[in-house]
DNA sequence: GGTAAATATTTACACCCATCGATGTCTATG
DNA sequence: CATAGACATCGATGGGTGTAAATATTTACC
């Protein structure tokens, strides 16, 4: 059963690439954070995001950052929130979302860390 | 015209994501790598490969690790290599895949980085 | 309470992609 | 040259995915 854990929490305790063979359960897990990342608009969004002054950054600044709906912004966000590479915190009428930096730290040291 | 650059030359010469907002030119070339370890299949062969005993590994061995048919492993290795995470290298019958560690670091240092 | 603004959800659709069977290419060997 | 093995390519298909229009939900304010 799933007790309310985000993939990147799988990132978090697994050894690099280099380090041994990753496992196939494992590899299912990562990949669903990889593919979250794998697409141009919601790499903008975690970058626009996460350089954002104060790490975060509130819906109506992002959708202006894009010639897409507004749904289809709300639909990336929400992919990426899901996966947990995003916070999300309402203030009032607006959503402001926020990087998770150490999930971000994790996945690099996945991908090209060599210690264990 | 295509010089023959691999997207993850982009990654190489590009500012870690929390560091500025990414342009759109450079998130779609970006995006291709992540899209290209976002699979399950592929994320393995990464790691199979780049922990393999001298950096390498034959295909006869990677379709062993797989309940998969070889035609399926030829198209993810491909893909790996048509993005530059792989180095193909032909000897004989056999054909050996090589993960280049540094294109993995560099697609770190793009993750997880801070410094420009 | 009514209205407007911000964001999410639903529904539908066109397109991409992982997979496999069949086949092709290349190399070594007898 | 014929055969066998290793690997790649082709064609087809079923499931996944990015997108938008329409609609719903939530909040603030008059």
């Amino acid at each position: 059963m799933d007790l309310g854990l985000t993939p990147v929490q799988a990132v978090a305790c697994c050894s690099p690439l280099s380090r041994e063979p990753m496992s196939g359960e494992v590899a299912e897990q990562v990949s669903v954070v990889l593919k979250a990342l794998g697409d141009p608009v919601r790499l903008r969004l975690m970058s626009l995001v996460a350089s954002h002054e104060g790490g975060e950054a509130c819906v109506c600044d992002l959708n202006d950052a894009f010639d897409l709906s507004q749904p289809t912004i709300s639909h990336h966000l929400k992919l990426l929130h899901e996966v947990g590479l995003l916070e999300r915190e309402k203030r009032g009428v607006w959503v402001y979302y926020r990087a998770r930096t150490e999930a971000l730290g994790n996945l690099a040291a996945m991908i090209g860390g060599t210690a264990k």
